[in-house]
DNA sequence: TTTGAAACACGGACCAA
DNA sequence: TTGGTCCGTGTTTCAAA
């Protein structure tokens, strides 16, 4: 699964991984490299997969989300044996913006973003409570970013 | 906090915050508007800072980072009091991507990568729990991932 | 690795509704 | 104020040396 990458592949990703608006050329100047093989290895990267795309990142609190919600879940014993029904359902919600499996005592955990607490207390009562076999859900409200980033740590 | 966005505008954020490789030009085009004034609103919303910023999201797998892990932290009475000193130290800690303040039993909840649960181990035992004041750690290991996006719900 | 040419994107000036 | 057209400049992409 793990990639051996050379250090100059390393520094592509570290910067394009904070800011996906840098030009080959301006990558190039900074990786110490020219032009066109810069733009070559950032293309493999991106056919091999490494890289898996570019997006915009919003604000969340001038588009009004104020709050988000960590949710545990645990399904039933017979819920178990049919993880693909949940899981597609999730996989559907937008306000779901990641759900993990988990070792231990939830099956999953969900991070679910909402406007306010009003619209929240909806998507679980009217969704995520909505489906077969969700035993429990529990739910913890994050008050306040401290921090928040998609950069991996690249060594 | 909140924007009053155009119909147009959260197209416009739809697109980009699912690929931001679109040309203003082919933005233009599907939002059935022309070029130029495409390219202004775009501007706009990038000096409001609706669009913080564009990032390349990289393939966790392929780089070795096998798991996440969502720690919660609780402080002690005292280092309650001076929270400040302690979210600097997380802040640069680059595998923490994720810091939250919590409602409820924790005082914050931690996204943390890791090449494996040795390092993660490492991390925790060397840095985490160095901190001062730090009262309770406990470590909720994902395995899997079934869904993770960036993407805000603009309805 | 460098050069260069064709295609394309950016961002300004300017006009119309 | 918001949209549209035009166009010079710079950037990207990719082939050929």
């Amino acid at each position: 699964m793990q990639e051996k990458l050379s250090s100059i592949d390393r520094k592509i990703l570290r910067l394009l991984q904070h800011n996906a608006d840098l030009s080959a050329a301006e990558i190039a100047e900074r990786v110490e490299l020219s032009q066109s093989p810069c733009w070559r290895r950032i293309n493999r990267m991106q056919e091999e997969g490494l890289i898996e795309r570019k997006v915009a990142l919003l604000n969340h609190k001038l588009l009004g989300f104020s709050i988000t919600v960590f949710v545990d879940i645990k399904l039933s014993a017979h819920g178990r044996s049919n993880l693909d029904e949940f899981e597609k359902a999730i996989v559907g919600y937008p306000e779901v913006l990641e759900c993990h499996t988990m070792a231990g005592s939830s099956d999953y955990l969900l991070k679910v973003i909402a406007k306010d607490i009003d619209s929240y207390e909806r998507f679980l009562r009217d969704h995520l409570l909505q489906r077969p076999h969700v035993q429990e859900a529990h739910s913890n409200i994050a008050m306040s970013e401290v921090k928040r980033t998609t950069e991996l740590p690249l060594d």
